[in-house]
DNA sequence: AAGCTTGTTCATTTTTTTCTAAACAGCTTA
DNA sequence: TAAGCTGTTTAGAAAAAAATGAACAAGCTT
C-alpha cells in the first residue's frame, strides 16, 4: 500500500513556474556551454550542469529546482554545490521567510579566476618549490655522475626554477588583465 | 622447452649504463615533480612519469629503457610518448646506425604552452564562440519571458561574451611573459 | 513530541578512464 | 624467406572517478 502523500504529484509545488519551451532551450545551450568548460578545467560534468542551470536562471534557484531541472540526485547536487561555493562560483541568495537556499551565480571573471587560482593551482605550486628545493640539493650531492651529465641536470633544475619564477610572475599578471 | 635466444637475460644489453643509486633517487624526484603536474593538468599519470623520466636523463632514452625505468607496459608508453609528441613535449633524436628512437625533452616553457593552448585550449575556445552565438540568437528570439526575466539573460549572455573577449586578449599576453 | 522540510553524508553502484597484454605491422639482417 | 627487433594497435582488465540512494541531522510546525 502506497503510503500516504500529503502533496500528491498532481498538485502545483509552490515554486512551479512552468518554464517556456524556448526558456527550456536557453537553459539547455548555456549548461551545455559549461559542461564543455567544466571538460577543459578536469572538474565533474555535474559541476558544470549545476554552473550553467545557475548561470542561466533569471532568478537565483533552490536546491530542489537543480535537482529537478537536471535530474541529478539530491548527493550530487549537495556536493556539487558545495565545491562551487567553495571555489566562489556561487552564493546563497537569502530569501526572508524562507527557510531555503537561494543560489546565485558569481559572473565575475576575475573573482571566477581568482577562485581557481587559489583552490587548484597555487597549492601544486607551492608543493613544486618544495620539491624542486629537495632535487637541487640531491643533484649537487649526486655520486656517480660524470661531468657532463651532472652538467645537464643542474641545467635541467635550473630549468624547472625558471619555470616556477616565471608561473609566479604570471598570475599576479593574469589577475590584473581580467580585473 | 624454452625458445632459443640470441641475446640471454644476463647479457649486456647495450646501453645498460648501470645507474647508480643516486641517479635513480634525483630521476624519482623529478618525476614525483611531474606526476604531480599531470594531475594539475588533468592527463593521465602515466604521461606525467614518462616525460618525468625523460626530463631526468642527462641523455636521450630510448623506448624500451623507459619502458624499463617506469615499469610500465610498451602499450602505455606508446601512448603516452605519441600524446607528448603531439603536445611537442618530448622530440625525437635521431642517433646515426640505430634504428631506436631516442626522445629527448622540450624544455622551453614557453614552447610546452603553447602546445597545450593549441591541443587543449583553444579547440574549447573555438566551440564556446559558436555556441555563444546560438545562445544569442535563442534569447533575443525568446518568447514566454518577462521584460525582467529578459533582461538578465541578455547581460548574462553579454557577461559570456565578455569573458571570451578577456581570454582571446589574455592568451597572447601568456605567451609573451613566458617567452 | 511527532511529523515535515531541507539538505548532508557516505557506502555502494555505475560509468569513465587508464593500463595491460597479446596480436600485429614494418624494417633489417641472416 | 625466416627470424629478430622496434614500436603500434586494440580488446578487455583494472583502477579511478563520479553518481546514486538511503540513512541521517537539524530545524520548523503542529
Amino acid at each position: 500500500m502506497p503510503k500516504l502523500r500529503l502533496r500528491p504529484e498532481n498538485a502545483s509545488p509552490p515554486e512551479a513556474l512552468a518554464s517556456s519551451e524556448s526558456q527550456l532551450a536557453i537553459q539547455a545551450q548555456f549548461i551545455e556551454l559549461f559542461v564543455s568548460a567544466a571538460g577543459v578545467l578536469g572538474v565533474p560534468r555535474s559541476i558544470g550542469e549545476i554552473y550553467g542551470v545557475i548561470f542561466a536562471a533569471p532568478q537565483p534557484l533552490t536546491f530542489q529546482e537543480i535537482v529537478e531541472r537536471l535530474a541529478l540526485s539530491k548527493g550530487s547536487v549537495s556536493q556539487g554545490l558545495r565545491a562551487l561555493r567553495s571555489l566562489g562560483a556561487v552564493r546563497t541568495a537569502y530569501v526572508p521567510g524562507d527557510r531555503r537556499d537561494y543560489f546565485e551565480p558569481e559572473t565575475e571573471l576575475r573573482n571566477l579566476v581568482a577562485g581557481l587560482l587559489r583552490d587548484r593551482i597555487n597549492p601544486h605550486l607551492e608543493q613544486a618549490r618544495d620539491r624542486l628545493g629537495k632535487v637541487r640539493q640531491q643533484v649537487s650531492a649526486g655520486q656517480g655522475l660524470s661531468a657532463t651529465e651532472a652538467e645537464v641536470l643542474r641545467s635541467r633544475v635550473n630549468k624547472l626554477e625558471s619555470w616556477r619564477k616565471k608561473g609566479a610572475l604570471l598570475l599576479p599578471l593574469v589577475a590584473k588583465v581580467l580585473g
